[in-house]
DNA sequence: CAAATATGCAACTAATTGGTTGCATATAGG
DNA sequence: CCTATATGCAACCAATTAGTTGCATATTTG
């Protein structure tokens, strides 16, 4: 089952970051194509994206500053990774989201059975 | 375990809508009120806001286009209410997300293994 | 060293977004 | 019917964002 504390205001607002950072068809695309586990530099991911290098910069940072991906310079290169725990988090503030109504939705089928 | 197939353009499109519409502070706490299943009017979601109440109006919108809420007209009331189903596709594409990268981990480490 | 590659920094623009206010409309209740 | 409540619509504004271009800097490599 899923976690069931109380998430804080903090918590909440780290996690809309991170739900804003994803929210953008080129950010998740880019998080999509790392997703594979390695690590690619900026001139090769803007190779797939239909925008310039510094367009490809500029998502990376959001994504840098939501902690979703995390850089690593490399000689002349700046190579981006996937940071695990991002979505370790999102999915237990989705779960913790889903467990609220699915307590609601239980206790209103336990009323209904009696 | 999680969903291995590979998602559309048009599917992470629509993720990244809802992604978006999470990723705001004000919209995510609406969300997490109306988690606990229950509908509610837009005046009584404004009194736990800091903002007017077409504010909020404009979010529920947001989120209503996102499909994360529904709406439901009853008398002079707006009452708004989760709509669960977002919230499992969102689930998993963070799953099929996170199954790319453990294929790749766990390949590496039978690599290291051998 | 010189040329090519990879990136960083800064300024600028257009579009979107978050928020407001003012006014109109619809429903409930006495 | 009249008043209070609940919402909708539209215009407007400030701030942010997505994107660009131009130029500077750092690193390979022949």
């Amino acid at each position: 089952m899923s976690a069931a504390y109380k998430f804080t205001v903090k918590q909440t607002a780290l996690c809309a970051d991170r739900f804003a950072a994803l929210g953008d068809s080129t950010r998740l695309s880019l998080v999509t194509q790392l997703a594979d586990g390695q690590s690619r530099s900026i001139s090769t991911l803007t190779e797939g994206a239909n925008l310039t290098r510094q367009g490809v910069t500029k998502h990376l940072r959001v994504l840098e500053e939501a902690s979703i991906v995390k850089k690593a310079k490399v000689g002349r290169e700046s190579l981006y990774e996937i940071d695990v725990e991002a979505f370790e988090d999102l999915n237990s503030y989705l779960n913790y989201l889903s467990s609220r109504w699915d307590q609601t939705l239980s206790r209103l089928k336990d009323f209904v059975e009696e």
